[in-house]
DNA sequence: CTTAATTGATTACAGCTGTAATAGTTTATG
DNA sequence: CATAAACTATTACAGCTGTAATCAATTAAG
């Protein structure tokens, strides 16, 4: 798997919300307000993440054209399942009751989790 | 927030498990069968912990007993915090969500989510 | 064309990590 | 006591990270 690293992955996140191939400035463009980055900075994790093989690009003059080559939902997946695995030995409940514990459970966070609660007992009856 | 590496995870989880103050010798057998570490390395990662100030010790005759300055709790409560914020924006239910669409959800999951989600429930009535 | 500007590539550098080895210190043993 | 044994502390070292600066190549402008 794929290692990114945290500042990596903001610039993953801008190529992955953009639908489009960005240019390195567009990127630069895009984390502006979020992060407090030098552009040169941003031009070295881009060119980390297409060493590591997480960016690909085609040329556009004297530009690139970046996009990603890895999903961000098989991303989520994978990082998911090691954290759990991690910290709370792959179980996930424990991970759930400490976001309740702190009332970090928001009551469309509830009724989404009811609703795929309501979808995994449907999948089992249909096993 | 201290912040603790995968390898010193590995050493605090022994030390949250076990109740007692433990020797280095005691962690490195009770890590034994699960990394395969040399001695050297589980006590430069016990050091590590204790300059991190996330262990303490008590000296024992020429041996440390160490233990954990950190509830294994709080650890966890930070930490999936600070993962869901990272990789889903905050949301909790896109992760379990992920979970259950790789068929991760056993039945105790779920039944333990049902639970959470009925306590939270009576929670809201009590406000 | 020559030159300046732009953009990617290479280099920098300190701090953290994984993984120990070596040095220094204290305690048990003969 | 002197020495060996057992511990901890210090040092090692390469690879990854965060955060850029400099170098090199290409293109746009005059």
């Amino acid at each position: 798997m794929i290692e990114i690293s945290n500042a990596e992955l903001s610039v993953m996140q801008v190529l992955w919300q953009q639908r489009q191939p960005l240019s390195a400035n567009d990127v630069v463009t895009a984390l502006g307000n979020a992060k407090d980055w030098h552009e040169k900075t941003v031009k070295t994790l881009l060119n980390r993440l297409v060493s590591k093989g997480a960016l690909g690009y085609e040329k556009d003059g004297r530009a690139y054209q970046y996009f990603p080559l890895i999903a961000e939902q098989d991303y989520q997946l994978e990082q998911s399942r090691s954290f759990v695995e991690r910290i709370f030995s792959g179980r996930i409940a424990p991970l759930v009751a400490g976001f309740a514990s702190q009332k970090k459970l928001t009551e469309d966070d509830v009724a989404q989790l009811k609703q795929l609660i309501s979808e995994w007992e449907q999948e089992q009856k249909n096993d």
